[in-house]
DNA sequence: TTGTAGGCGTTATCAT
DNA sequence: ATGATAACGCCTACAA
């Protein structure tokens, strides 16, 4: 910059003047000043104006999420990457594959970088960790699951209400022998699911017979468990599965047992491929809870400062055949 | 950072010392610094850190791809995560949607916040825009794409083998009248596969009638191609869709003319669910592509100045059934 | 309209 | 082993 200056014959000032488009320079200094840049093949250095400027923040949020590789995560960072495309602002994303302790380690890398704000769904049971730096003025605002030990802005889905839906459905076809599978219970929205489906089954179906198999993380094991079921003596006549990839696995074993037109299945979160096979899910509009996030985020920004806000993300059951099959009798 | 020294009765320097986990400092003075520290929920700055250090870079990488929502981009991203998180590189992500402008406001943008690298999916024909800031000492690694105008190292698969190999199978399955469905032929990757269908189609089929239906960006487009050309005079025994999305639509046509067992389908990238539905696909490894880009990029980072590399990633072609359905003849 | 002085938070250099 | 000082590249405040 010190060169431009010199090249130009103008002053530092200016240069910066010119490099922010700030009012008063002279068209013909102005003009100068850019050649003088282009010839030097100058950069303005983000990472220092931000550093000087008092209430200028550096434009960047911090955002952790599940696993950037799969479609959840990744719808949620696309919707939010269109919100933010016109504030300029970019996004520095990672995975935390529900690890606790990157959660941690990150978010402290995140706040040293100084993102001027954190968009976070966390790994950890609690979150107290954050209050130091929410005090400080650090916005957060929480997706897919709760914040825990603080109260910051949050978007999540009713995944209670998910669960129940999904139950109700299938016991309202006059299903009475129902397997749900489900992901690590330690896993708040897990655990919310499955209550839901208790609570369904507690009204519509009390003389039900359910089995829950949970911790199932991958799809090959999802595969296994409906294979054993299907093998056993009370085969169920309907398969709750309450995480996508469980329900990929599901699939394949009602497939391989040749009981993809007998038993129902309902799965939860879409697929790219789910209309094809006929798959009934229930749906999280991830367009739609990206953008919330980035609504609460940027108002934040702003320098909002009310009370925490608590958004809800209608999800909705989408009928595509496999969760309306009635059981055999 | 001038509180903590006070408070803990040390210069700054030493602060600098402990928080850096520099060498020649006494236990009982960095115990004092620490605690000092949290008293005073001290945060390290980065931003400023990296301005002052000679040699040190800000271990950030900014990472184009063409949509961080699509599984192809987020599966790369996931992977160049993975390899970066020993490093505790970080990482800018964001997306082109194939538009050039957007392309080269982002790079701008990026090397203003002095990234440490760049991981390019290109949206631009040529990216001569960039010579300057390669000659600069900037590391790029491209890919999926080649640098056009520019030397640098790139990750790419080998599309015109990919649309050979499709074109190959359907081809010596008997099939003489065959749809190709593509994408903007202003992309150089659906350029290529479509020169490796044709070119497969001299080889093997020069007898072959081959409809070429290009510029497809959307599903339903696909869809209604396919539709189309199944209620015509003479409909393809063979369909090759040189794009993920496109394959969906064209399996929802093909379905809906009630042709899914009858006429062949090889798509062109995989897909969560495919499995299931039987579609036979060449694959392209998103993860061994992901870990090439961090491989070259890391490489670069330590400081290779050897000519730029070009890997080609092998894809596979996975037979699952849709693409090996004989013609009926 | 333009320039000067000082400092943002940190680290390098050189002393002590 | 620790500290004083200058400087990284830029911007704010104020003066000219």
């Amino acid at each position: 910059m010190r060169e431009v200056a010199s090249l130009a014959g103008v002053s530092l000032k200016t240069v910066s003047r010119v490099v922010n488009d700030e009012a008063p320079v002279t068209p013909a200094v102005r003009e100068r000043v850019q050649r003088a840049i282009e010839q030097l093949d100058y950069r303005h250095n983000l990472a220092a104006s931000n550093l000087r400027r008092r209430t200028g923040r550096a434009r960047v949020l911090g955002v952790l999420l599940q696993d950037v590789g799969n479609s959840f995560s990744s719808g949620v960072l696309r919707a939010l990457e269109d919100a933010c495309r016109p504030h300029q602002i970019a996004l520095l994303a990672a995975s935390l594959d529900e690890e606790p302790d990157r959660e941690r380690v990150l978010v402290n890398d995140l706040v040293s970088r100084r993102v001027d704000g954190l968009v976070i769904m966390p790994a950890t049971e609690r979150q107290d960790y954050l209050a130091a730096d929410l005090r400080a003025g650090l916005p957060a605002v929480f997706v897919d699951r709760h914040p825990h030990g603080i109260d910051v802005d949050s978007v999540t889905v009713d995944n209670s209400q998910g669960g129940y839906d999904a139950a109700r459905h299938v016991l309202a076809a006059g299903h009475r022998r129902i397997a749900v599978l489900s992901d690590l219970v330690t896993i708040e929205t897990a655990r919310l699911r499955i209550e839901g489906v208790k609570s369904a089954v507690g009204e519509f179906g009390p003389d039900a017979e359910v089995s829950f198999h949970e911790d199932l993380r991958e799809s090959d094991a999802a595969e296994r468990v409906v294979g054993q079921l299907m093998s056993g003596d009370q085969p169920p006549t309907a398969v709750i599965t309450l995480r996508n990839i469980l329900s990929a696995g599901a699939l394949r074993a009602l497939r391989e047992a040749g009981a993809v037109d007998s038993v129902a299945l309902v799965g939860y979160d879409d697929f790219p491929l789910a209309d094809l096979v006929g798959l009934t899910v229930i749906r999280q509009n991830v367009a739609t809870i990206g953008a919330e996030v980035a609504r609460l985020m940027l108002s934040r920004l702003e320098g909002a400062t009310d009370a925490p806000r608590h958004v809800v993300v209608q999800h909705e059951l989408v009928e595509r055949g496999s969760g309306e099959i009635r059981p055999a009798d």
